[in-house]
Parts: structure tokens; sequence; C-alpha cells
DNA sequence: ACTGCACACCCTAACGATCGTTAGGGTCGA
DNA sequence: TCGACCCTAACGATCGTTAGGGTGTGCAGT
């Protein structure tokens, strides 16, 4: 069942990543939802929720797809199945990944705490597999783990700006991939599809 | 000669980048400034204006960057300093450079797509390196200099949200080079420097 | 040296619009 | 009869912007 209330943080969701928390107004949810502005505050209690619910399903959707990932993999297959995963979340749930990147600081309170939280406690998931793949001897022993996952998420969070839903996401993640392990300049470890 | 005019661009870059332009009242501006806000239209007709400016001075500062790199240097040298020349410009100017990456959404008018042109043609140079390392046989062959130029333009464009001012900017690039270039996997080929 | 005047700069006061939010009441199906 | 849903109407606040008037400083002409 699609109740109303989903239906409003979806169109939340779809708004403030296409103009912004600030620049969206209750006004404009309103006019999305076919209804006026008052009549909002039924689902509602303030428009800070809507940015709430969002962010948490963002962060929700990012640590899920990480959860996915076999503990008992090699750590290279590990970083490229969190490639895959990342840019996944970020194609499915365009509008959620777009304004957890970019709409978190107009969170506010200790909201704004957790979901800051959520955020380096992701960014340090990632950072451990790169520090699991060097002291397992599979990435070089001289890998600053914390430079490399700047790298990699820094490369991924400006996803949103230019993924495109329909594009083929997972051939684009083991891009990445590839050039991120084996660099620019050796060739490529030729790998199963 | 410090204009009150270059003081009052000089603190919207910074209120825009802290609390982003919609988030940023004339009001504010004008408490920053030390006056009361009618007094700012003395300096500038709109507050698209200081939008407007802090975007073309962020779009002057990238360009220059990549002018002063030499012509006749390999390109993945090209690439190092590019990747230098564009962390530098972003620790130099981090309010400039935070503001160009992630308000210009709210540019509206010709004057937005006048700076998007000046995105897409940095964006381009930066492509055109990659073409010419690969072409040049500097780079692997089968190398994809859209995926490639990519990478690292989403690596540096996110830049703004952990750079800060006083850390060693030059070395931080080189190691995102180095990461790049010869991987996480095999050994980098010692550099001089 | 004195005057006059342009200019940069700031003030107060208000404008119409829009903001997020609330109050109170109405309609409908389960 | 309850709960989900929506309405109209208004609230106080804040928004970007304008109008009109007031300083002071420095430079021109005499």
């Amino acid at each position: 069942m699609t109740t109303r209330r989903s239906e409003l943080t979806r169109q939340a969701a779809r708004l403030f990543a296409a103009k912004g928390y600030h620049g969206t107004s209750i006004g404009d949810l309103a006019e999305a939802m076919g209804v006026q502005k008052g009549s909002l505050y039924a689902h509602i209690s303030s428009k800070q929720d809507l940015l709430y619910e969002t962010m948490a399903e963002g962060a929700r959707a990012f640590h899920a797809g990480l959860d996915a990932i076999p503990d008992e993999a090699p750590a290279t297959e590990k970083i490229r199945l969190a490639l895959r995963s990342h840019l996944q979340v970020v194609a499915d749930q365009l509008d959620v990944a777009t304004v957890f990147v970019q709409e978190w600081r107009y969170l506010e309170g200790e909201r704004r705490e957790e979901i800051v939280g959520e955020r380096r406690r992701y960014e340090e998931r990632i950072r451990a597999l790169f520090r699991e793949g060097r002291d397992l001897g599979e990435l070089r022993t001289d890998l600053d783990d914390a430079t490399a996952a700047l790298l990699v998420l820094s490369a991924v969070n400006w996803a949103y700006t230019w993924l495109q839903r329909g594009r083929d996401t997972v051939e684009l993640a083991d891009r990445f991939y590839s050039l991120l392990v084996d660099g620019m300049r050796g060739y490529a470890t030729p790998r199963t599809s």
C-alpha cells in the first residue's frame, strides 16, 4: 500500500534534490501533492521532518549496500563490490542520494549529529577495506588507507551529478575499480566478466 | 586598495559557502558588513550579482591553474600538475571553490549557461590530458579517457569538503596522482621529489 | 586658501511578496 | 464513530528590494 505519507517523502526527496532544501517551499511540496499547503501538516510536524527522513533513508540504503558484501571475500573483491553497491544506490535512488550528499548541512539539532555520525561510520567502513587489503598483502604495502579511502569516497560522492538511471552502473563501477586498483599506466589484470 | 565592494563579494563567498545561497539572507550579508541591509544596494543591484561574481571568480581561478601548465611537458606530468593546481585552488580559495561546486544551480538566466559552459570547458581540458596520455603511449592503450576524467574530476570536485588550509596540498595531490596512475595494487615507479 | 560639488557610503522606513506554521472545521469510507 | 484526509483563512516573521535623505572626504576651479 502506497500511503499518502510516503508519497510526500518521495516528492520531498525529488524537490529537495532538484531545487535544494531552502529552495523548496512548503507551497511547492503542496502543489506537487495537489493539495493546499496547510494540509501537509496532517502528515508532518515540520519541513525539517522531510529532510531528516530523506537523509535517514539515504544512510540506511548506503549501509545496507555494504552489509550485503560477504565477509569471506578477498579485500580487493570487497572493494569492487563496495564500489558497485555505492553507485547502484546512487543510480537507484538518485534523489535520495543527492539530498544525502549535499543537503545534510541544513539539518538542525541532534538529528544532524546523528546523520553526520552515520556518514562517518560509512566512511570508516570503506577505509577498513583498504586497510584490510594492504595488511593482507593484496594492495601495495605502502598504501595510505586514509588517502585511498578519501580518493574513492570523493569519486563516488560526486556520482550523483552525472549518474543516470538506465546506464550500466555495474560496468562503470568495475571500470572505476580497474582504474583505481590497476592504475592508468599499467595493464589491467584480465578479469572475468 | 581594498574597496568596500570587494569586501562584500568576499563576505558573500564566505556566507554562501557556509550556509548556501538560499540559506544566506541579505540581512546576513549586511550584518557581516556591519551595515543596514538596504545599504548593500549601493554596491549591487541584486543578490544574484554576488552569486554570479563568486562563480565567475571560481571559473577564472580553475582555468588559470591549467593555463600555467607547460605545453611541452609529458601528458602524465601535465596530469600531475593539473591535480596539484586544482587542489591548490580549492585550498587557497576554499569559499569560492565551495560555492563554485555546489551553488551553481541557483544561478538564473544566461549567467547560468555561461558558468555551466565554463565548467564543461574545464572538464574537457582535463579529459584532453588523458586522451593525450593514451595516444602518446604514456597511459594504457585501452584507457577510456571519459571514464578516467570522470574519476579524477569527481575526486577533486569533492575536495572542498575535506581540504583544509595549511595541510600540505601539493603532497596530497601527488599521492592522488600516484594512486591513480600507478594503481593501488602494483608498486609505484619511483619518482624524483 | 576657500568654495563647491561629485562621489562613495550609510541611514531609516517601508513596500509587497512569500515563508513555515496553526486553528478550526468539513468530508468521506471503514 | 473513528481516523485519514483535505479545506479556508489567517498568523507573525522574514524575504529581497526600493525610495529618499544624510553624512563625510577629496578634488576641481578660482
